[in-house]
DNA sequence: GTCTATACAATGATAGAC
DNA sequence: GTCTATCATTGTATAGAC
């Protein structure tokens, strides 16, 4: 029994992207938000740090996923099967009702710079993440840098497609379907 | 003979750059710094989109620069050497002006979470141009986006050496090392 | 064509009450 | 944990001065 509703981050989500859809990012107002989803405006960033957090917040668990997939491999994996684990389990997350929330997102997203601008700055937190997480594994620092670049490539390029797509296969498929893709471009390309 | 002091761009970075290294950035106000440079607010947001491009927006013409090298690289030049081309015009315009300025810059960049997130935007930016004009000279779609990371990745750590350096070596060899570092790790771990 | 003055909307921080 | 209220700052818009 509590004095409020529950889950007010995700009613101020939920509030969020209905409200950019209808009118846009910039032409919504934290304000606005917050009344759709019965707060206030102190409230909205005492949970979100700010505008664009509300959106992309959710994102940040990813980065200790790819994490836990290196950390978790098996000791004689080689430097590109370690990479391999990082992005199987940080795509393994993601269910069906992301490639929802993706079909709702992307198009306000290409719609905004600033929101763009924070999505670039999450997808170089996760290449970062998957650079370090290799680099503890022992592998060379180089390797690492290059490695995680590969990966996070393959995710974001799966990813797309996943979006895209209507099939019943999981997005751990496309994404690793990539993965060769950009394993045979570098093996031709670096032996020229 | 005109009636202002010329060079208004440059009088509000050098005022921007010296506040920010006394007080920081986030207690710089933009006030503070048109004041500085003997100019108004009004002034400095005709001039600059927004505070963090004061410090950023001589990053722009980096983009037509590695877009240049890819351009002009010989017409039987292989994917990997029209990437060296791309990487090698854009180092080849960093003058040793710019290290003094990167020193100054860098701890100012790490302290700032804000400025920090625009220093990413504008290495994925480089990357995103420099794939573009791989893909443009007719490159392979993943290798281009592979080789692009690998170039950006190698201006970056080249940069990073030559800005704590003291050696009269110009940034491009630098980057160049780097770049064999990177071609080697990619060899070695995508053959396992 | 460049600068200034002024007014204004929105983000985000802060302090105190319930 | 949420609310009201107030505040500084960023960034925009307008109209005009040199």
């Amino acid at each position: 029994m509590s004095r409020w509703e529950p889950d007010a981050r995700g009613r101020l989500l939920r509030a969020a992207l209905e409200l950019f859809a209808e009118h846009g990012y910039e032409s919504t107002t934290t304000a606005q938000i917050a009344e759709r989803a019965g707060l206030t405006k102190t409230t909205l960033f005492r949970l979100f740090s700010d505008k664009r957090e509300i959106v992309f917040q959710a994102q940040d668990e990813l980065v200790a996923l790819v994490k836990r997939g290196v950390d978790e491999a098996d000791v004689g994996a080689s430097p590109f099967e370690l990479m391999v684990s990082g992005v199987r389990v940080l795509s393994g997350a993601h269910v069906d009702e992301h490639r929802r929330t993706g079909r709702i997102l992307d198009p306000i997203l290409a719609a905004s710079p600033e929101l763009n601008e924070r999505a670039v700055f999450k997808r170089f937190a996760l290449t970062v993440a998957l650079e370090k997480a290799l680099f503890n594994r022992l592998v060379d620092r180089w390797e690492a840098g290059a490695l995680a670049d590969l990966g996070i490539r393959a995710y974001y390029l799966g990813y797309d497609v996943w979006v895209a797509s209507d099939g019943p296969a999981p997005l751990t498929s496309y994404v690793l379907e990539q993965v060769t893709h950009l394993q045979g471009a570098m093996q031709r390309v670096t032996n020229s």
